[in-house]
DNA sequence: CGAGTATTTGAGCAGCATCAATAAGAGTGG
DNA sequence: CCACTCTTATTGATGCTGCTCAAATACTCG
């Protein structure tokens, strides 16, 4: 049951985000750094819906990404519940916290993470500089989604949200089958109303209305057919 | 015009951000790092409502914030502007972006900046790690800030943006008079609107809400006296 | 003081939340 | 493999919140 379906163990190299100029350090400290990182994590491997870590508790760890997605849960204290933002391979968990976790981390599939034990980073990385700089630039990726996911948020009507929505996830090439454009959800009607800030009857319904505007084709549930040219255009 | 009414220079030093447990990097090397970044960097005072920099620029310097306050905007290719964020002193811009600047800084008031030139940074950072650090931890204030942000604009009801936004902005000891709970608003209606996903005239509406209900007292359009206790309470 | 800008206020409507009921899928054990 | 249960998703009816367009008022700055 907790076997993953991932073929292969991608190697932490793959990790660097290339969204932004390799300021200094030059990639031979930066691909050290990660030889040194795979030394001290161990794999680990988490069940769909388990979570990997939850707010509040002591922070003792950073996870990479190897395969599989994830999401960040806010609670809040009217009860209500913030998707703060969905996770794919290549990004790292746990890096922005402090002494606790600021918010869950739950596995919307079989994941495949490298676990480190946070002092164990701080310790490496005094020597190999490569490791504060790959720090960085995931700050700077976690930076770039809140951005993002600020934008989604701001859009006007329900519609333009969700669009939005469908557009950045199709953007996840193991979830969105460019031959066929089929996007695999892998998270409910809830999850994605918890992250846009509506209700799921909200997204449900404008799911329906997509449709019948042929922007996109549900062949199930978790399965959808996009539109894109459609989507991308008013 | 030009002339800031700030009294005194503060010193780099005080930029270090307190919201995270200092990793490896002794103290010393953090104060090393700003002494070192204080000598290339050179002083900058920009009238209220003046642009420092603008989205889509050569990114070639970063701004260390002394005093005054600033907007950070985003402009949609829609034609809609969204106001990203508020900056106060302490926090630094333009260390997120790459090579052009991913949205525009704009004075709300007279500011006094250090401005210094991203190549420097980067060449004396070799020198000093605690530069590294320095800059690591601004990012986790950019990112804790935008997860605030992402909460409030979560909030079902716009009564409730606005009044976490009024109880977010009253920890500015610059802008909020402990003594008097008086609160003045260095941006307008249309900024604070921008910020929370709303229109300028809902801000103005629910304002005038917040009075009636005896939540917040109207001195003039730009100073309030908070009822923090109620503001809290519901 | 006067022109331009920011803010307030009003009326009407559209979109989304709420509550509620049904339908579709997923998971489980016989 | 099917029947049963539990979860997830859809659909419906209704009311309220906040947007739109429009006008009036307050404030700012030269």
């Amino acid at each position: 049951m907790v076997t993953s379906t991932v073929p292969y163990s991608r190697p932490l190299h793959n990790l660097e985000y290339s969204g932004e100029h390799a300021p200094s350090t030059p990639p031979s400290l930066v691909e050290e750094a990660c030889s040194a990182l795979e030394r001290i994590g161990c794999d680990l491997k988490k069940p769909a819906k388990s979570i990997v870590f939850r707010q509040g508790e002591s922070a003792d760890f950073i996870y990479f990404i190897q395969s599989g997605a994830l999401r960040l849960d806010y609670q809040l204290e009217d009860g209500r519940n913030l998707v703060l933002d969905f996770l794919w391979p290549g990004r790292v968990l746990g890096i922005v916290e402090n002494d606790v976790y600021a918010w869950s981390a739950i596995a919307l599939v079989d994941v495949h993470l490298k676990r480190l034990r946070r002092s164990a980073v701080q310790t490496l990385a005094q020597n190999y500089p490569g490791i504060t700089d790959l720090l960085l630039k995931q700050k700077t990726a976690s930076l770039m989604a809140a951005k993002n996911h600020i934008i989604l948020m701001s859009h006007p009507t329900a519609t333009s949200k969700l669009i939005g929505f469908l557009l950045d996830y199709s953007k996840q090439p193991e979830y969105f089958n460019q031959a066929t454009q089929v996007l695999t959800l892998v998270m409910s009607r809830k999850d994605i109303a918890d992250y846009l800030g509506m209700t799921f009857e909200t997204t449900s319904r404008i799911f329906k209305y997509l449709e019948t505007k042929n922007y996109i084709k549900k062949i199930n549930h978790r399965q959808i057919q996009l539109n894109t040219r459609m989507l991308l255009d008013p």
